[in-house]
RNA sequence: CGGGGAGUGGCGCAGCCUGGUAGCGCGUCUGCUUUGGGAGCAGAGGGUCGCAGGUUCGAAUCCUGUCUCCCCGACCA
């Protein structure tokens, strides 16, 4: 038998395809009209208000406060900057006028109306920021400076896609002034350990934290580290950075106090951030051919009740009906908040609905007809277990009160098993055993969905890096970090064959 | 930004080569019949064919420009 799925091409077929699929069908976003830039629908958006609330929660409980800072940048603070300015030149949209005027019966930019200095669209915030810390700082007991914005940003991208790199997006970014180089490494660390629970957690998302290599720095960081997932055709997504920006901005941006011996020292800063990339990831971590699947943290809705309404008198006794567990179910808590849960009441014929819901990825659909009603009971059907053995839908018929009662361990169960599912797969594709540039290369080559290979090298920095990226490059492969305490596993580096002092993930890359 | 493909009712597409003023499927609306479940039959509504110029008696169809999307590459969260 076989088995329908809901969306028109599968993860096998095509994977690019089945991911903008998933972002249609499943109502998550779509396109604008505007080069690079999307439309966030409702349970897109939802979806990302989710994770806002729950990490601004983190941010703030690690001692963060929240701000804001002008969109627009004058051009003359990215210039103190080498290499920051150098990293984001090629993409940064410019503001240059500020009047429109009619002429011969067009709109165009009036040239009077030049700006006297052009204003650049904010790519990120460390030069505004910055420039207000030098303000903001003057003592030792002013440290440590520790703020976050939630805002968008605009790189100008040569290629785009959905969620996973637009030319606006949404984020926040975190940025932090210190009295010494402990203290601020220590923060990018907590931010780091901050983020990889946040992905494995709200999220069910696995990630491998670590720090990035020289080349994959952040333009002006002393030290980059990311967390990086691993999606189902293999590819890594970089999730979230931290970065430790050292003393470079604070001499560029004259961020510098006096210390307790009445002495001017710079500050240590950091700057990190996640976006709304994140819902990408969640879309090819955990999507499968029926559409998305949400982790129940982070569902708009957790429980979608689809009344089966007959448009008859009878309707409104089963409205009452869903009413009542509706109200039961809120009562109760999950993950530490009131359950989220809908009654789809819009007008439509309940399979067509049902199968809405599926593609979104509501953890849980209760459908509930008459007879239910009549015996007290619900249908319940699991978005992580659409099907039983036979490729039938797996409708489970209860009491109605048995299955308020369980809700909630229901969510958390199904949340740890999205986790489990997601790690499992991870777990299985990292190789370790490559040894040579030719297995390296008849292992990416041989395999569709080939993941990630882990290995030993020397940590070359300079032009011996550049060769080794190189190298990679030729191969399409990517350096995504060296895992957190992550001691070689042999003696010898993969490339140099000099001594190996770390081991690091190669990945092709999103 | 280089190479390739594409933009036609809400969605998916045909028509374009060989110009004559638009068609199919799904969805939508109406009616009837059904219905523990992504229904059947009959009928109806809906598009200045991405946008702007040009050629022509006449352009979805030919030409030029431009915008947007998709794939490959370079770049990047």
């Amino acid at each position: 038998m076989t088995k329908k799925n809901a969306l028109p091409v599968t993860r096998q077929e095509d994977f690019a395809a089945w991911y903008q699929a998933v972002i249609q069908e499943a109502d998550l976003a779509e396109e604008s009209g505007v080069r690079g830039c999307m439309i966030m629908r409702p349970w897109g958006y939802g979806i990302w208000e989710r994770i806002q609330m729950l990490l601004d929660r983190q941010i703030k409980e690690t001692g963060h406060e929240n701000c804001y800072f002008p969109l627009f940048i004058p051009l003359s603070y990215f210039a103190k900057e080498a290499e920051h300015v150098d990293g984001f030149a090629k993409e940064m949209a410019v503001v240059t006028h500020h009047r429109l005027k009619m002429h011969d019966g067009a709109l165009v930019v009036d040239p009077e109306a030049k700006l006297e200095e052009p204003l650049v669209i904010r790519p990120t915030s460390e030069t505004m920021i910055g420039t207000a810390f030098s303000r903001w700082l003057q003592s030792w007991r002013d440290l440590p400076i520790m703020v976050n914005q939630w805002a968008n940003v605009v790189r100008w991208e040569m290629r785009t896609r959905m969620f996973l790199r637009t030319s606006e997006f949404l984020w926040q970014e975190g940025h932090t002034a210190h009295e010494n180089e402990a203290d601020a490494m220590a923060e990018t660390l907590t931010i780091l350990a901050m983020y990889r629970d946040f992905a494995q957690g709200p999220l069910a998302m696995p990630v491998i934290a670590g720090e990035k290599p020289e080349n994959e720095r952040f333009p002006g960081a002393v030290a980059t580290y990311s967390i990086e997932a691993m999606m189902q055709d293999g590819k890594a997504l970089q999730a979230g950075t931290s970065h430790y920006l050292g003393q470079n901005f604070a001499h560029a941006q004259n961020i510098r106090f006096q210390d307790r011996e009445g002495q001017f020292q710079f500050a240590h800063t950091t700057s990190w951030g996640v976006s709304t990339r994140m819902v990408g990831g969640v879309i090819m971590t955990h999507g499968d051919d029926d559409g998305l699947k949400v982790p129940p943290q982070i569902a708009p809705h957790q429980i979608v009740i689809v009344p089966m309404l007959r448009e008859t008198p009878e309707d409104e006794a089963l409205l009452a009906y869903c009413a009542k567990i509706r109200t039961a179910l809120i009562d109760s808590s999950a993950f530490g908040e009131p359950l989220r849960v809908l009654i789809d009441k819009k007008a439509g014929k309940p399979g067509p609905k049902r199968w809405g819901w599926v593609k979104k990825g509501a953890p849980i659909i209760l459908e509930i007809g008459g007879r239910d009603a009549a015996g007290e009971q619900v249908t319940m059907l699991r978005r992580d277990s659409l099907y039983d053995e036979d490729g039938k839908l797996a409708n489970q018929a209860m009491h109605w009160e048995s299955f308020v009662g369980q809700a909630p361990a229901l969510l958390d169960q199904i949340q740890t098993l999205m986790f489990c599912a997601a790690k499992q797969r991870l777990d299985a594709q990292v190789r370790s055993d490559v040894t040579t540039m030719d297995e390296l290369k008849a292992h990416f080559d041989g395999s569709k969905y080939p993941g990630w290979v882990a290995v030993d090298w020397c940590r070359p920095t300079g032009e011996a890096l550049d060769k080794v990226v190189e190298q990679l490059k030729a191969l399409k492969l990517t350096i995504r970090n060296t895992p957190e305490n992550s001691a070689p596993a042999g003696e010898t580096c993969f490339f140099t064959g000099g001594a190996a002092v770390e081991r690091i993930l190669l990945a092709r890359a999103y």
